[in-house]
Order: C-alpha cells, then structure tokens, then sequence
DNA sequence: GTGAAAAACGTTCAATTCGTTCATTTTGTG
DNA sequence: CACAAAATGAACGAATTGAACGTTTTTCAC
C-alpha cells in the first residue's frame, strides 16, 4: 500500500493528463514525494485516499492493482453485501477484496463497512453454519480471509502523528473474536489515533499491567463471551477503577455485555456499532486536542 | 555508527534502482568512500545526512541503522535475532518491521527469516514467560505484530500463476499457533504456490470436507498440542488415507508431532524446519510440473 | 589458498519526467 | 448570452531514471 508510484501510472490510471496531475500534485492534493533528481513519487495510499475524496472515476484501474470495477461498478452496501457473503464462503479472496476496495474508494467509512458488511456478513455465516448449510472450515476461511483484508486496509490508513492520543485493547480471557478488536483497531486508527491491540485470550491482571505500563488515552474491550459473570464483573470493577485514576477512557463492547454491566460499570462507554465507536473516540479526541491547547 | 553499506543495499532500502544510486554518489550528493578495488562504501551517518537533506523519500531511516553486513553470516542473524525480540516485547512494530524487511531485502528467504528470527524469539518470549520475566499482554502483542508484519511479507511475495498447484492448510481443533500456519503459508507462496490458509480450531471432519471439495497438491497441517493421542492418530489416519485416494501429498509439522505418528502414519511429510519444508515442496511442485509436461 | 557464485564496476540507451509555455475547454457570474 | 477566471491537455528541450551489457571485484565455502 505505500507503495511509490510514478505520475504516468496515476495519470493513467484516473484518467487524466499528465500536466494535470502534476498541477495537484503541486497544488498539495495529492502525498506528493520527491527523488533526489526531482521526480515525483507517489504513495499509493495517498492515490487511494485522493480518489476516496474527491470521488474521481477510474479509468485503469488495475495500474493500482485494484480491481477493474472499481469506480464503475455497484457500489450499494446492499448488493456488497451478499457479494461479500458468497465471496468469502466461496473462498474467493480476491472477489471480496474488490467489494471492500469498492466501498472504501466510495467514501464509505470503515466504521460503516463493518457495520453494514462485514459483521452482518459474519452474523448470516454464524446462523448458516448453526443449520448446517456450511462447513467449520468455511467459517474459519471467512475469518482469514477477513482478517487479511482489514490488514491490507489498514495499510490504506495514513499514519498517525506522534502527538496523536494513544489507544489500547484487547479481548479478555477466552475470547477467540479477534475480528472484533481488529475493527475496532482499524475504526480508531481511521479517526486519528494511535491504536495498539493486544490481542486474544488475555487475562484481567496482565490487562491491568498493560494499563499501568502504557497509560492510553482509551482502553477498549470486547467481550463476547462469559464464563464467570460475577467474576467478570469484579474484574471488570477493579479495571474501571485503575482507569479512571490514570485518566484512561474505557470502552467495552461485545455481545456478552449486559444490562447488568451497563448499570454497574459507569464511567464507560458503550457503543453499539462501529460507527457510534467511531463517534465516541471523536468525541474524546476532540476533547483531548482541546486540553492539549489550554 | 560509521557503519559501511553497499550501494545495493542503500537503493533497496531507499527504494531507487543502483545506476540512480550511483549517479547521486557521483554528484556529491552522499558521502562515499571507495574499497581498494574501487568498489563504493557508503558510510551510514552520510546515508542519514541525504535522507534528512532530501527530505525522507523513505519512510524511516532506521532501516538502515540495523545489523546488515553484507553477507548472511551467523553475527548477523545473531544481532538480528535479539533486537526483534526486543523491538516485540516492547511493542515497537516500526522497529520490527525495518528488522524483517532488510532481512527479506538482504536476499534471506522467508523460510529462513522464520527459522533464524521469528521461531527462536517466540521460543525465547516463551520462556521468559515462564519464568515471570515478561508480561502475558506482551507475548500476545509479539504475536499480533508477528502476524501483521507476515501479512505484509505475504503482500510482497508475487501472486502465484492460475497455473500453480493449490496447497490448503490449517491446524486442527483446540490449537491456537495461527503464526506457525500462516508462516508456512508464506513459505508456500513464495515457492510459487497457491497456498490457502483455512485457519486454526479446526475439526477433522471439517478438515475431510474441505480435503475432498478442494483437492489440493499438498495439505499441511500444524499441530503443536494433543488433547487425546490416540483419538488424533485415528483422526490422521483417515485423514491420511483420503489424501492419498486423491493423490494429495500430505505435511505434518509442530511440537506435537510425536515419533509414534511418525512411525504410524508414513507417506507423509514431517520437515523440521521451514528450510527443509520448503525443501519438500519445491520437490513435490518440480514432480508436478514435470508430470504436466508428460 | 583456490575456484565458483554473487555483487559492483563503468558505460550506454531508451523511456520517462522535469518545468514551462500556449491554445483550448470548462466553469462561474452578472 | 457574454465575458472573465480557472482548469485542462499538448508540446518543447533539458534532465533524470531504470535496465542492460561485458568486465572486474568481492564473498564464501571447500
């Protein structure tokens, strides 16, 4: 994904002349790098974020590597959706690939397409392979296939700046989810911050240790399974408590959250989707700019 | 510090081809000093100095602060084998990355990256968990930077022709090393084959499924803990039974594999290395093509 | 040491890109 | 519709880039 590209190759690919490039280039609207002989290089993620702005068709697209729909083809999270559900059944890894490449180019947050495709897609896998319409593997290949994708997303994703507020998190012990966490990964580094995921299968006392050592801005947790409840709550508790001393925002997630949770665990966020996540963090990073400045 | 590194190095980590290299060496634009056979040596700080001058055309210069000699000697892996340890433990995904991409640069193949580097520093991480030295949180985190900088080696690697032999992979139900299968997988790909990663917790009934819709070349499979030794002797042997009906060539690999499975379960693969497994099916593909040929 | 493989040398060449200028087309506004 | 401002695409010589070549140097294993 960062990848240089040279000004013909993107010329080409959008579709326009080359002067033309080379005036938004010039103009700051394109990442625009530089050889030390004075030729200009171009990241592919900054073509990526160019073209997910202003929207511009593409005429090649597959100079970039993308697919050779994008920009022209469907590009409504519905079709995507059952596009994406056969694809990844299927194990066709580039077909969902393209879908994903598709709806990010069309300015659709990732917040969004894990909202709209990416967690229906997992829910209508889950209730097939429970009726027995597909194999185990299937689902695990989806998984794969999913985690590979969100990956090679991220690597759209501009880096964050050093200044940028820094995020922690992580799934409790016994968790197997790490889709999960990893959108929520990608949907905090898409808003700006510097986002860290632990990883799976994680105990509350090494969690409580990452939080002393790291002191984030936010911690987030998603839990999708209890074995314990009232353990999980003490420990949840005493969590909340090493937070809020630091200063550290907790957010918890997963469908394993309850009511009970909600109510006696205050002091913490609980969005229900990506995109309310990604209006929370927004919240908090504006608020965390805001400080920095007084 | 003054460490002296060759031209194709320099070009590779900056990303320029040599003669461009040469030209700026020959223009003054980087310090260079020259072998007695007339060979250029560019010292590090004056590589350090162009980039900061030319305002970084490549995204971090610690690339190049690392242990590369000009050969693969021991001293180098060495070196390179404890500042990953220390860049995971630490979390320095930046760090760790510079360390895998200027070994895959400097010409070492991946099986041999996974070998000399990724495999002893997770044996070491291992036990210095055990023995209390380091934090559960920073072996998971090790593994999530792992598996994001393999994705992104994986990236690298050209796709393989429609023409290449498939190879599916998992690791049976109740085994969690998802960085020992994907591993493998990059090794396949970068033997030219279509390798596909089915993914870890997987059942053997499941497995038998996917062997017979698919039929693969090969099939590997990485098992690093038994719950029931007999039950999964039985299982492999079924397995291994309907691999053969259908000509596909089986590979055993982890910890678990034990010398009765060994023993009990012939006409298969058991590599003990990433060398030698590559070994194996850059074998396996030559007998393929060359029977296509026939 | 010695010999073979790998890497670097200097050079040449075609292709690309530079910055700039200019005619043409598109856009915005009264 | 008219007119000005802005954007576009094409063209130019000069400069840069990347790949190729045969030759020499370096490296590494025996």
């Amino acid at each position: 994904m960062n990848q240089l590209l040279t000004p013909k190759q993107v010329a080409r690919a959008i579709g326009v002349s080359e002067s033309s490039l080379k005036r938004w280039c010039d103009r700051g609207l394109l990442q625009t790098e530089r050889t030390a002989g004075g030729h200009r290089r171009l990241p592919l993620s900054g073509v990526l974020g160019f073209l997910r702005q202003t929207g511009q068709p593409i005429k090649n697209p597959e100079i970039l590597g993308l697919p050779v729909t994008s920009g022209k083809g469907d590009r409504t999270l519905e079709k995507g959706r059952s596009l994406f559900y056969e694809a990844l059944i299927q194990g066709q890894e580039l077909e969902a690939r393209h879908i994903l490449l598709n709806l990010y180019l069309s300015n659709i947050s990732i917040a969004s397409i894990v909202d709209e495709i990416i967690a229906p897609t997992f829910t209508k896998i889950g209730d097939n392979w429970d009726c027995g319409d597909i194999e185990i593997y299937q689902e695990r290949l989806s998984c794969q296939i999913c985690m590979k994708l969100l990956y090679e997303l991220g690597a759209a994703i501009p880096k964050a700046d050093i200044s940028a507020p820094t995020a922690l998190g992580a799934t409790p012990a016994g968790d197997q989810l790490t889709l999960a966490v990893n959108s929520v990964e990608l949907v905090l580094r898409d808003t700006g911050w510097r986002a860290t995921n632990l990883g799976s299968n994680l105990p509350f006392s090494s969690l409580l240790k990452a939080l002393e050592r790291n002191k984030p801005r936010v911690f987030w947790l998603s839990i999708s399974y209890i074995e314990k409840h009232d353990q999980l709550l003490e420990e949840l508790f005493t969590f909340k408590d090493m937070a809020s001393t630091q200063n550290t925002q907790l957010i918890l997630g997963g469908r394993a959250i309850t009511a009970e949770i909600r109510s006696k665990i205050n002091n913490a966020w609980y969005p229900d989707s990506m995109t309310e996540l990604q209006n929370v963090v927004s919240t908090i990073y504006k608020s965390n700019t805001k400080l920095d400045i007084d």
